[in-house]
DNA sequence: TCAAAAGTGTGATCCGCGTCACACTTTTTC
DNA sequence: GAAAAAGTGTGACGCGGATCACACTTTTGA
């Protein structure tokens, strides 16, 4: 719980009392490699703080093929969210990529922490907003840049990721081919 | 301003006297069809609430090609929002498509407001909320459907942007060329 | 510890879509 | 209301990247 209070207190500082309030809303849990948090279809009862471990989420076409969302390791937050805000099922997939550590937190609790105490209102804006900076980056890079620039910009962003997460995923987040990725990048040097 | 009000209680309901510390926050302005609100390199320093007309917000590359990020119309909300809550230069630029009025607020309103009244925050959050959630669609819209389908999801999701925008600006937010917009609608009845 | 699973590189082929080009239509603007 | 600007459809062509196929390497887990 050490973890939580430095990832709010990044944010905005706490009071101790504060800080017991908003303990019990999070639950502890663990999660071992290749262990789905969120399968197509679920009722998305959680969202997800993530302590340690990496996790990935992923939209799965009809033909069986993946298409990344987002990658998520330490202090990253996690869930479909479009499913847990709306109470809809869920139509993305989670799976846990590196033996984990998460807190979990229902919406119910958000949305309590929120209402009761100023504060986590705040601090959920703020996650918020550079949430949707970041998605609107990716998507002006998915309109205008082409895969080799996609991978160098991923490369710079998420230095840490580009080392312990297998390239076909990287390729999958990037919007290209196993191959064309792997290609880019061999070419890379002698041209 | 009664547009403002309405637009703010259809999140939370707020008394006389706390919209009457809202208003001030707000400049209202107008702006002609092809005039821009912001353009790369500016200092952003509002964001805007569109009251009544069509803006598009677009990027563009060195070699002069348009991909547009948002289109927005009546009662959404828009700005350059890397560079205005990041307080760097504009990367973006957002030109009117049709006479519009506006609500312009600067970020030091928006933190004030934030602060000083919690259902403003609890408003902003929300909004943010819809937008993450939305932005999250599009991008799993653009790794996984095809242009064809890409269109289809936006004529059902902005049926009424889709008959009033030039559809070379549909091509440029979708990722495709004009011209293979234009012939997959063509092929459309046909097959 | 060793078999199975997962990840990776690379060749061959194919096709969707971008690009260029041009004619035609519609809308703007003064 | 005429000239200019903007938007649109469609043909020809070529390329980037998807797909399929296979060999090889690395990691995983009973």
């Amino acid at each position: 719980m050490d973890k939580l209070r430095k990832h709010i207190e990044d944010v905005v500082p706490i009071s101790d009392g504060e800080f017991d309030f908003v303990k019990p809303f999070f639950t502890y849990k663990r999660v071992k490699k290749h262990q789905y948090l969120t399968q197509e279809g679920d009722t998305v009862t959680f969202e997800y703080l993530i302590l340690s471990g990496v996790f990935r989420m992923f939209y799965l076409d009809s033909e069986g093929k993946e298409y990344i969302v987002q990658f998520a390791g330490e202090n990253w937050w996690m869930a479909d969210y479009q499913a847990y805000f709306k109470e809809k099922k869920a139509t993305l997939h989670i799976v846990c990529m590196e033996d984990a550590e998460v807190l979990c937190l229902n919406l119910h609790g958000r949305e309590t922490l929120s209402a009761e105490l100023h504060k986590m209102e705040h601090f959920f804006r703020a996650k918020l907003t550079n949430g949707y900076v970041a998605l609107q980056r990716r998507i002006i890079s998915l309109l205008a840049s082409t895969p080799q620039q996609r991978y160098e910009e991923f490369g710079q962003l998420y230095p840490h990721l580009m080392q312990k997460i297998p390239k076909k995923y990287i390729a999958e987040y990037l919007g290209v081919s196993r191959e064309t990725l792997s290609r880019l990048y061999s070419n890379r040097v002698t041209q």
